[in-house]
RNA sequence: GCGGACGUGGUGGAACCGGUAGACACACAGGACUUAAAAUCCUGAGGCCGCAAGGCCGUGCGGGUUCGACUCCCGCCGUCCGCACCA
């Protein structure tokens, strides 16, 4: 036996290199299409090839991959890949700033990181790597963009578009944050443009209907989406002018309204300042026009929202009541209507309606309650209320609403609906129920060089003709220039000048280049099938789709996620996915963040943030003193935030890697937090995590030396030895149950305590125990197989095996043993512990209630009354009530 | 404002379906080994009272249901996140 001193450390560096070699000449994780195999498709949200891979992704990757060899091991085909979401602005950025090509700097640091994700283990079919920025996947996208087109999903549209005047592009509205853009920051100015459009809205019913399907997504991204999606059921209404007081061609308003049953509560009509009628009433009303241009330059700004006045101005016009041709309703201009949504004008019925009271206030609007509380007091309260400025939004009985007094407000609604449904103005009915959603079709134009080119020739006589199948892809100029704003595609010397593929006369080729959700959007499709000469194979997506984990960041709750499961549908209905697929994400998980504590030179402001790496500490604890290490100057430790490189408050994986290996740093990720939270990256956890994969290896190498696996496997074990066998057993079913489930950091506990029970029976002489000792050993390299690969890799080897351990199954739980012969049960009486026994877990109740009574501690508790009765849980708890 | 999540020791957290609260880890304290340190091993620890045995209290607060509540219900308080004038 080797003596501790002479016992050689573990070293992770050395040793991982090794596994990581053995695994790629074995080609171990290359995966192929077998229907034969139960499938699990496993997938984290790929990264942008920023140059560095950051601790997020490795806790990102590390989840997947725990998971993915788990599955692998458990007898499943398992598709694992990676590639990368390469296009996008930050490499003409540095195209830019740098003078480097961003194809240059995308490929440079793609090599870079796929060294760093290398050096992880990550169990990766790399075979099966995707750059987004590659032709031979963009090509497949002008495919599918321009069967999209074919169907009509995708369409050119002239609409305003959020202007980001520091990027020179159109932004999204998903990526106007508070109306600034959500890279630069800058204000968004709104232009009338030209633009491709997917027309997602087709699909808003179904994605929404969809979401109550997806019960192994978060509830928290589901809600997300179904706001974002945001369904609701209403009326459009035509309202009739007053023709003496309309501007000319104006005869009728059209409003959408939620809540047709508080009609007779209306005292105002709105309309946005960009809405025709305003416009037409402003030509002669300069003041009404100033007020519209007033309007357009306040800011959307969250801020600027809650704080602004809900402001009005009385055009003058009247609008006739639809229930009573002689009731006008003065129509308003108002700040607060908007075009987008709906027809850009609405009614006011302030008294259920929070702005509609704060604008009738303001203007001395009548206020009629017209849903109230059914009964008192809660009627009172609720006019009182309204009298003093706050709406009654809830259920009730309608009043002051003639006919339809007494009914509840659902009732009123369905008869609104019905008597101005057969009514007629002019051809049409007087209202119709529809359907309306604040989603808006995507737009995906970009003024962009970065990008994938959206492959059409606009001709003078022809129009916009799609680029012939055989002449796709049209790919990138390499030739491009940086260094000034705008596209670089636009200003190209030749690169537009193109012939019409239809009529051979000069054309010119679209310069705008896809979004980069785009890309985002199918990159899992098309890694079932990387190399098809078609954009998907149908018989690898049939096997591998859906995707059975996806893993990421919350921040793609809504965005990625809604695109990508609208392109299944659109890839459904251009005949590149079945149909019936429609769910590209069976099971959604959302991980938590890696966050560190930030450190800044004391007394000076604004803030200098230094490096955790530039920080020297004495003391521990609350006691502890931060310097900086090279000056000695005194360094606050401040708050526990994001790893940004703003804050400084960074670990590098690489720094980590080299010094106590890829496994410390997953061990670490996996331990202690439950994955969805926020995990605090701090060395003490690292050196613990180290500690840990020392102790491991000693175990195993004392283990190995002590030559246990000769042992015949005896008829019956000693009961220390059962008990070890149990500990092990029961922590091999529940670190696979814990894996399943996503809990890591509880499966790592089980494994602490595996290794705890291990240790202790080492420490005994107990020949007997030799068997079990050997076989406990095993069963704990292969649970932490899937979470620290190399380590577990190396202790097989070093446990004599001659197998890879990524090849070994995972092993079967003995049933009998996750059972107890004898159990502790708890003693109470009247519900509180006073005692406990341990007895055979087939002992009867009675017995057990006799055994309970006898003890004295229950004898003193019950104190002279009257036992009323026993409650017996089986194997749980004896409780005594007197 | 609307929506969602959460609140457990010094810290991160565990606790199956209502059944012994605090597993496991970090930090801490004491001890062993060592010339010393590191490494390693052992022990202790929710709070209060007590030498101890033991007792009382205890999962944000206040109620309720139950033989029994971290868990279920009602009402508060607090923290975090998302959306935001969506008619």
């Amino acid at each position: 036996m080797a003596d501790e001193t002479q016992r050689e450390r573990y070293n992770a560096p050395a040793s991982e290199q090794h596994w990581q070699q053995k695994w790629e000449q074995g080609e171990v994780f290359k995966t192929r299409t077998d229907p034969g195999k139960p499938k699990c498709y496993v997938l984290e949200m790929f990264p942008y090839p920023s140059g560095r891979i950051h601790m997020g992704h490795v806790r990102n990757y590390t989840m997947g991959d725990v998971l993915a060899r788990y599955k692998r091991a458990k007898g499943f085909n398992v598709l694992h890949p990676m590639g990368w979401d390469a296009f996008g602005l930050p490499a003409e950025n540095a195209a830019a700033e740098r003078k480097v090509h961003p194809g240059k700097w995308t490929y440079e640091n793609i090599a870079a990181m796929k060294t760093q994700l290398k050096s992880m283990g990550l169990s990766l079919d790399w075979s099966r790597e995707i750059a987004t920025c590659d032709p031979s996947y963009y090509v497949h996208q002008q495919h599918l963009f321009l069967d999209m087109v074919s169907k009509g999903l995708a369409y050119r549209k002239s609409s305003k578009v959020n202007w980001d005047p520091v990027d020179q592009t159109v932004l999204a509205n998903e990526q106007v944050i508070d109306g600034k853009g959500w890279r630069s920051g800058a204000t968004v100015e709104l232009r009338e443009r030209l633009q491709w459009a997917f027309k997602i809205t087709d699909y808003a019913d179904d994605l929404i209907n969809s979401l109550k399907r997806l019960d192994k997504w978060p509830e928290k991204v589901r809600v997300m989406q179904e706001n974002w999606i945001g369904r609701s059921e209403g009326l459009m209404i035509r309202w009739k002018l007053d023709a003496t007081t309309a501007p000319a061609g104006h005869t009728e308003l059209e409003i959408f309204t939620t809540r047709p049953d508080t009609l007779y509560g209306a005292s105002f009509m709105a309309v946005a300042p960009d809405h025709p009628l305003a416009k037409a009433a402003a030509e002669k009303n300069p003041e009404l026009a100033a007020f519209c241009d007033e309007c357009r330059r306040m800011g959307t700004s969250a801020a600027d929202v809650e704080t602004a006045e809900k402001k009005g101005f009385d055009t003058g016009i009247k609008a006739l009541h639809p229930l009573d041709p002689n009731w006008r309703v003065p129509v308003y201009v108002a700040n607060f209507v908007l075009m987008e949504y709906g027809t850009g004008a609405i009614f006011g019925c302030p008294s259920g309606d929070q702005r509609d009271i704060q604008f009738a206030r303001q203007y001395n609007l009548p206020i009629i309650a017209v849903v109230v509380p059914k009964d008192e007091p809660a009627r009172s309260q609720a006019l009182s209320k309204i009298h003093e400025g706050l709406a009654y939004t809830d259920d009730g009985v309608m009043i002051n609403s003639r006919e339809l007094d007494g009914m509840t407000p659902k009732v009123a609604f369905d008869i609104v609906a019905s008597k101005l449904g057969g009514e007629k103005l002019g051809a049409g009915p007087v209202a119709a129920r529809k359907v309306n959603f604040k989603l808006r079709d995507w737009s995906i134009s970009r003024q962009r060089y970065w990008g994938c080119p959206i492959p059409v020739v606009h001709c003078t006589a022809c129009g916009i003709v799609p680029v012939p199948t055989d002449d796709l892809p049209v790919t990138l100029p390499e030739d491009a220039t940086f260094d000034m704003p705008g596209n670089p595609l636009d200003r190209h010397p030749t690169w537009k000048h193109v012939t019409c593929p239809k009529c051979a006369a000069p054309a010119l080729r679209e310069t705008d280049t896809m979004d980069t959700f785009v890309d985002s959007s199918w990159y899992f499709v098309r890694f079932t099938a990387p190399d098809a000469k078609t954009p998907t194979d149908q018989a690898a997506a049939n096997y591998w789709l859906p995707v059975d984990q996806y893993i990421g960041g919350i921040e793609h709750a809504i965005l990625h996620l809604l695109y990508s499961r609208f392109f299944a549908r659109a890839m459904g209905a251009t005949g590149h996915l079945q149909k019936n697929l429609a769910e590209p994400f069976d099971a959604l998980f959302t991980q938590g963040m890696v966050v560190h504590e930030t450190y800044r030179r004391a007394g000076i402001e604004p803030p200098q943030w230094l490096l955790p790496t530039d920080v020297r500490f004495e003391g521990e604890g609350d006691a502890r003193i931060a310097t900086e290490a090279a000056t000695g100057k005194p360094v606050i430790i401040g708050s526990i935030e994001k790893m940004s490189k703003s804050k400084k408050n960074l670990v590098d994986p690489d720094d980590i890697i080299a010094h106590y290996g890829a496994d410390c740093a997953r061990w670490f990720v996996l331990s202690d937090s439950p994955p969805e939270r926020d995990v605090i990256w701090t060395e003490d956890g690292v050196k613990g995590a180290n500690r840990f994969i020392q102790r491991v290896w000693r175990i195993v190498d004392d283990v190995a030396d002590r030559n246990t696996d000769g042992g015949e496997i005896p008829g019956i074990y000693s009961p220390e030895a059962l008990d070890l066998r149990r500990i092990a057993h029961k922590t091999l079913h529940a670190v696979g149950q814990n894996i399943e489930g996503l809990r890591f950091n509880v499966a790592v506990a089980g494994l602490y305590e595996l290794t705890n029970a291990l240790s202790a029976a080492l420490q005994k002489p107990d020949p007997a125990l030799r068997v079990a000792v050997r076989e406990a050993t095993e069963i704990l390299v292969q649970l932490l197989a899937p979470m620290m690969p190399h380590l577990a890799e190396h202790c097989w080897a070093r446990l004599g095996k001659h197998t890879l351990i990524a090849d070994a199954p995972w092993p079967l739980a003995e049933a009998a043993l996750l059972i107890d012969d004898t159990v502790t049960i708890a003693v109470q009486v009247n519900g509180k512990r006073r005692d406990e026994l341990t007895v055979s877990r087939d002992l009867s109740q009675d017995d057990l209630k006799a055994l309970a009574l006898q003890l004295d501690t229950v004898v003193k508790a019950i104190d002279g009354k009257t036992v009323k009765k026993i409650i017996v849980v089986p194997q749980r708890i004896v409780n005594v009530v007197a």
